[in-house]
DNA sequence: TTTGAAGTTGCATTATCGGGCAACTTATTT
DNA sequence: AAATAAGTTGCCCGATAATGCAACTTCAAA
């Protein structure tokens, strides 16, 4: 993750977070991790969305859900489906779903 | 993709799918490639746990389901949730999901 | 050929997603 | 301050994922 830091009195978002929540590895960084893939997960469709300079409800007409649905999803109400997933990314965004394994 | 192609008279694996099911942008290549996606994300959770050298019992084990859910995992009968696939990357494999969206 | 290991598939049950809707809250515009 | 736009949340219901199990098929070893 690129440095944010142009201010000597800031922080980078990996120095917060270590800070925070402590080091990788540490069983207190795990438990935030997993929330924080959640979180990612509904940042990067609000991202996606924001950068299309499209409403929720705009996104939600072209991937033929409503409104209500996307706020839940961007929000990490929901846990969705790859399948749902996809058509978010397809429909709403003309995007690509890109999956990887990392082992 | 990389190129497969090591005979002369075999073709890589994009130039048959071009053959079989027609270059990128026709309604044709288009249904094919959604059920590729789901082919693929099955394939990819095949691979990545017969690289660890595990059996289906043991990765569902390990990830606290059974047998039978993973075939149909790695098979796509299921179109499984983000969160399972976490769960299977992570407490299977310590692995990572990585997921980006591209637009 | 027989046996055992590994994988597949169907079915029942439980939990939860997704669609839909509307009431609500927050943000923005007038 | 009021009106409008955008976003959030709860609930119902039908559809489907996840769990569990066992019977089955395929593959590998003896």
């Amino acid at each position: 993750m690129s440095k944010m830091t142009n201010d000597k009195n800031l922080k980078s978002l990996d120095e917060f977070i270590d800070e925070q929540y402590g080091k990788r590895g540490t069983k207190k960084r795990e438990i935030f991790e997993e929330g924080y893939e959640e979180f990612k997960l509904g940042f990067l469709i609000r991202q996606a969305r924001l950068e299309k300079g499209m409403t929720q409800e705009e996104l939600a007409e072209k991937v033929g859900t409503n409104k209500g649905y996307i706020s839940k999803v961007e929000n990490n109400i929901k846990d969705v489906r790859i399948s749902t997933l996809q058509k978010i990314i397809k429909k709403g965004f003309d995007g690509e779903l890109e999956l990887a394994i990392r082992i």
